[in-house]
DNA sequence: TCCTAAGCGAGACGGTACGTCTTGTCTTCCA
DNA sequence: TGGAAGACAAGACGTACCGTCTCGCTTAGGA
């Protein structure tokens, strides 16, 4: 029973990493079933014993990322400053797959999303006091705060990480959750 | 000549009409261009003497959306508190054919992009100002923008627009161009 | 509408002779779609636009075989000796045909028995007023004269015709058609 | 070594079974290996060790068979007219297997041609004295001697054994074995 | 009685064929 | 001449089956 595992596990991680390689080379809608079981040199029917969609796969691919993601950022200690350095830093180190994340405008809404919002609800709602007599609704805030946040790592990624982590982290913090404040 | 181009116009807007509707209802990827010709009652070769692309015709259908946009917004007399409220009383006229401009995820960057760029250039760049000494660089700062607006055009849209345009006129002016300038 | 059929009726044509050359070559089932769309020289697609199935490529070369092989040995004048001579003669120009035709035991029972069914009755019938007080009956005597002659041109096939069809024409008068009358 | 054999002996015996059973449903091109290991209710792997195909299974099946029918009409005191029903009350016995046995035409040929051959050798050759005068050759009578007797056997199943054993062996000497020493 | 070799179930795997689908090209016909 | 009709090549897709393989359990025979 765990010999099979061991080898399931082995034939998923090799098409998972070729899905990763062949996005990034040619683009994920461009990428063919057929290339990621050669690449991972793996039968062709192989691939739809495990997945039954292209999709599929990389929906496991970026949960995988999602689920790790957050369990980095929901540590106890998080104080607001520190936390964008650490998110950054994790952008940094797992880039290639996070632009892959952020490919895909499908799984980007609804599990980013998710993380951003768990990570950020700390503060959000202990800041959303005086918003009683703002204009602009909570949900709006909120939905702000996120967007921003992927834009910011999104224009980062696309810029080549012009700056360290440390910089992003700190106009992370003046930008988007300071100035949510008000 | 002339009569012709008559008949040339009526195809392509058929055609227009149907990737419209087609992409409503199915979403842009799942329509086929056999769906479009059929549902636009003509003959499936025709498409391609027209376009050679469903792109290509998605970029026609979206390239007029977008001069108009940029017309309408651009007029000389736009005191920031106004134009948002246009912005938005536009996007609610139009709101079938932006919610398709922000489901393709190519053409929104490179398109809406520059539509909110030009649009805003003028508010931002009299007040950047005092953004030498800030920690965010002015690129990330415009990025910051653009992205905003985006999201907040999004949301409203994902929602069924549950405030008015003139609410999210103000909104708009609150959450994204007042707190830009600090 | 004339002119693509006879592009329809290359592409069709391309595609009996393929399979018959194959099935000559390897025998029917190990003929696969691909081999035969390869050897005809047309898309592999395209053969499912004229055909659901293998089958009914073989149930097309064949029915026009048949219909051929009826329309010949139905002739008004056909006296019981000479009609021996004329069938074998067919035969053995169409050799290549026939063998397909006797190896697919699914064809062979339903069509060349009626053929042959309908070629006989005349002489069978005619012959038939003794077999009251016969043991055999009549089915069972039609049966016999059918596979009888099924086995003799199946065994002169596989025996490299080694007789003139002229022999055989007498043969067959021999030793089935004489002999079934008492 | 041979006490193994029980526990192999019973594998494949419920192989058998199940190729029988599911061969009379639905035609025995159409049987896959899957099904038989499930009917039989052995893995899928089991099979391969004691048959390379579904043919070897089937060959198997009907050697049994073949050599059974063998032994029992070649027993020394077959006079001509008992000979032929003890065939037709052994089809009867065995209907089933000698259905599926007919039904493969492959096997057909090779098998229970050699059955039929060895059972009328003796009758043939004491009878083919006044055969050197005969238009028909010694060899395409035997062979129409043997495609009647398998013609008449197949027609008899088909048609749901109308006829008793008894007057099918009567049929049988009169339409084969009489006519076939003129 | 234990132990060693076999038969066996389970199921992953590479490979190959199938029939379907879509794209973009091309050719012919018709108004 | 422009558009309709539709045949076609190319090739991806997801399914089905085959035959091979590896692993670990069971079980029967001989020590």
């Amino acid at each position: 029973m765990e010999v099979q595992d061991r080898r399931v596990r082995r034939t998923q991680h090799l098409l998972t990493k070729a899905l990763i390689e062949l996005t990034l080379k040619k683009g994920y809608e461009a990428v063919t079933i057929r290339d990621i079981t050669e690449l991972a040199d793996v039968g062709y029917a192989t691939f739809f014993r495990h997945y039954h969609d292209k999709d599929e796969l990389l929906k496991d691919v970026l949960e995988v990322q999602i689920t790790e993601l957050t369990k980095l950022l929901c540590t106890p200690s998080t104080d607001p400053t520190v936390m964008g350095v650490l998110l950054f830093r994790y952008v940094q180190e797992h880039h290639e797959v996070i632009r892959i994340l952020l490919g895909n405008h499908g799984l980007r809404q609804n599990l980013l999303k998710t993380v951003i919002e768990t990570t950020t609800s700390a503060a959000t709602t202990s800041n959303t006091v005086s918003n009683a007599e703002s204009i602009i609704p909570p949900e709006i805030r909120t939905n702000h705060i996120v967007a921003s946040s992927i834009a910011l790592i999104e224009w980062w990624l696309d810029n080549q990480m012009p700056y360290p982590a440390e910089r992003m982290g700190l106009i992370y913090e003046a930008l988007i959750m300071r100035s949510s404040k008000g």
